[in-house]
DNA sequence: TATTGTTATACTCTATAACTATA
DNA sequence: TATAGTTATAGAGTATAACAATA
């Protein structure tokens, strides 16, 4: 690790940029991303596209909008944007609800499907890669960690009773 | 004989779209910064700006604009104009850099200062409320592993050095 | 009246190339 | 010639509000 530095700017009390959590997510995730990025460019998707093929890749029966735009973190107007652009492009269709006509389910075309197998292969091969880097346990474990932080994070209105993860840390690291 | 239906579409050989690490790494961030963008809207400061002038604060000496886009992980053309914009109001400061002439030192102004402070103390307490709540020895070990995963990601094309994961569990989480 | 989803609008960031000015 | 940084340009996403169709 780099020893601590000089002298802290004023007061401010800030943990250090690197151990900002936000950072180290970003920072993992541009690691992860950067190999898998001219994947896509080849194709022509961008990121938002395909977290937007992929999550339909999972799902037989197609999303609605609305659960769409949940699970890619996309707001409604740049998913109805990003969905014209794959609609046009005949990647994903779209069919019509029949309980509720202002609804609609999405799922991918043919085109859509083969698009996303011809990139899945070489996904899941790098995802092997890093299994294998990193370690398999050490990955599952770090699936893990997020989860809970996620979870943690989202019931940030909530009641804080949090006494549940009573993690003291007394413990010397 | 009772063939089992098509439950997965085709074949597609992906791993389901919330265990991946890309997404669960975008969720757990967005879950982070989810509380913390209206603190920076209230200033209008954009996420990408935010991590410049957090960077910056960081800095006693400040940081050449390459640097910086290193750090923060934007493009050169998209430091470039975030720059003009922080100059522009007065939250940053160029130094010309003595031995080279085409290099540029950028560190906070008094006004950057001051909105860092005023932002730090709010953006530190829902830190602390994180790590209470998910276990400060948890985040630790989420830091830890980010950091490995980072550098794992990193060393695509070198060779790999990593020692630090083996973490042989000894809490049980 | 509330909801599902799209349009409208303005702005920011991304991405690549071309450019300026140093070195 | 190469490097540091900016400017040019096109396009995509963000964010908020307003809207249409349906419930």
């Amino acid at each position: 690790m780099a020893g601590p530095t000089k002298r802290r700017k004023a007061d401010l009390p800030m943990r250090p940029f690197s151990q900002s959590l936000p950072m180290a997510l970003l920072r993992a995730r541009e690691a992860t991303m950067r190999s898998f990025r001219p994947m896509l460019s080849e194709h022509d998707v961008t990121e938002q596209q395909w977290r937007v093929l992929r999550a339909l890749a999972a799902e037989d029966d197609g999303l609605e909008v609305r659960e769409l735009a949940d699970q890619t973190f996309l707001l409604g107007p740049s998913l109805s944007r990003i969905l014209a652009n794959l609609e046009r492009r005949r990647l994903i269709r779209r069919l019509a609800v029949a309980t509720d006509q202002r609804k609609a389910r999405i799922m991918l075309a043919p085109t859509g499907q083969r698009l996303v197998r011809t990139i899945a292969p070489r996904s899941e091969a790098r995802y092997q890669q890093i299994e294998s880097e990193f370690g398999a346990k050490n990955l599952r474990r770090l699936l893990a960690m997020l989860d809970d932080l996620s979870a943690v994070e989202l019931g940030v209105d909530d009641d804080l009773d949090h006494t549940a993860l009573d993690d003291t840390d007394e413990v010397a690291s």
